[in-house]
DNA sequence: ACTTTGGCTTTAC
DNA sequence: TGTAAAGCCAAAG
């Protein structure tokens, strides 16, 4: 695929992502199949213009750590992403360093690799497992 | 064409 | 958890 693809995939999966959900850069290439892309598929979210039609919540995908990405100290993206967050009742908390966290044992949102609709020919036919990928239930 | 730079990950300590 | 180091890949400089 192309990068143009890739981006549309990223697109796809982001917006599969359930509401007061969050999952990983990460995780996301591995759905679409490039479990190294994960770069790009930040590249592929900052490249997002900001008015695309069926919104993109960009703001559900955080580090694989549970962090918000803080893009360098000029920007506000962070602040931007913990005030979306917090939006839709997604419980951020603040680190002891000040950087924004979410608690991804009970916010993540990681379904199984070919569970999902990434919109291209490469989805397998019957993919088993679970539908909904409600990730963790630890409550 | 080479070097840096990213909304990153994993493994190891 | 928190750093540190080594991979990773495309876009900028």
């Amino acid at each position: 695929m192309d990068s143009a693809e890739f981006h549309a995939a990223v697109y796809h999966v982001v917006r599969r992502i359930p509401y007061q959900r969050v999952t990983s850069y990460g995780h996301i290439a591995k759905l679409i199949g490039m479990p190294n892309y994960s770069r790009l598929v930040g590249q592929a979210l900052k490249f997002l213009s900001r008015d695309v039609e069926p919104p993109v919540p960009w703001q559900r995908v955080i580090s694989s750590a549970g962090t918000i990405s803080s893009r360098g100290p000029g920007t506000n993206g962070a602040q931007i992403q913990r005030e979306a967050l917090e939006a839709e009742g997604v419980e951020v908390v603040v680190g002891r360093t000040g950087e924004f966290r979410v608690d991804l044992a009970r916010w993540g949102w990681f379904p199984a690799p070919g569970t999902v609709d990434i919109g291209l020919s490469l989805t397998p036919a019957g993919a088993p497992g679970t539908t909904d990928g409600a990730g963790v239930d630890v409550t």
